[in-house]
DNA sequence: CCTTTCTATAACTATATGGTTATGGAACAA
DNA sequence: TTGTTCCATAACCATATAGTTATAGAAAGG
């Protein structure tokens, strides 16, 4: 039995959540740093003036947004990143992919011409 | 003046009033509307409780990231679809794919198998 | 002209957001 | 035990956001 075992609701309410979450600065550079591992706070901390509270708060926000999920090693709280998300929030935006048409467009064409003509014939 | 010393981040300061916009759900609404054709701000009102007045600040948000563009048609403020900005939102996520290894990916493995093979052979 | 329609703006309210400093708890180090 | 490190939370502040009502202007209809 496949569930939805995410720990926070998914669906419009989240997109919410995510798309807020993205909207800052500090939490996108937080979430690019997380890609390349986990991190404690005071990791994730130092490249920034802001203090240590404020990241707190922002990992808050992206825990919110089911962006980041926390574990407990030690004294330490770190951070791994989730990325789940943000698959929700490309395919809504991918709904508008074609009024911008760059190269996933085409993509997406191509694929689509390929399913529906295996043989590959060329018109419209 | 401001110097940006935080070593993640480029500009990106559209980023933060793209997703900010898309993180209302009034204004997802009215921007997937305005992907059936351009509106006024009445008809973009109408499907909501809410007053023209708060429809008339979501509009000036979206103009503001870039994602609506205004015309003048006698009383008329049309606002039309521009989804450009969301290219640069999807590109930004784009990065964190492999996170989440979905249908997308299968799609750019595609291609990529496609520009080395044109020939389009079908095996594996 | 006067009226109606469409929209923008001003003024206001309530809440959310992003930051601060201060403090305290939990886990290691001595 | 004492101290130190890591982190969360509380309390507070300034600004932004999302909504309201009221009003005003521009264009079209009479």
């Amino acid at each position: 039995m496949v569930m939805e075992q995410v720990g926070y609701e998914m669906g419009a309410q989240n997109l919410d959540a995510v798309f807020a979450a993205l909207a800052d600065p500090t939490r996108r550079a937080m979430l690019t740093r997380l890609a390349e591992g986990e991190a404690s706070v005071g990791e994730l901390a130092a490249p920034f003036k802001i203090s240590q509270p404020a990241i707190s708060k922002h990992l808050k926000v992206l825990e919110k947004a089911g962006l980041v999920e926390r574990a407990i090693d030690e004294q330490r709280r770190p951070a791994r990143l989730k990325a789940e998300p943000m698959a929700e929030a490309v395919e809504w935006m991918n709904y508008f992919k074609r009024f911008w048409g760059d190269s996933f467009d085409q993509l997406d064409e191509l694929l689509v011409k390929l399913q529906a003509e295996p043989k590959g014939g060329q018109d419209e």
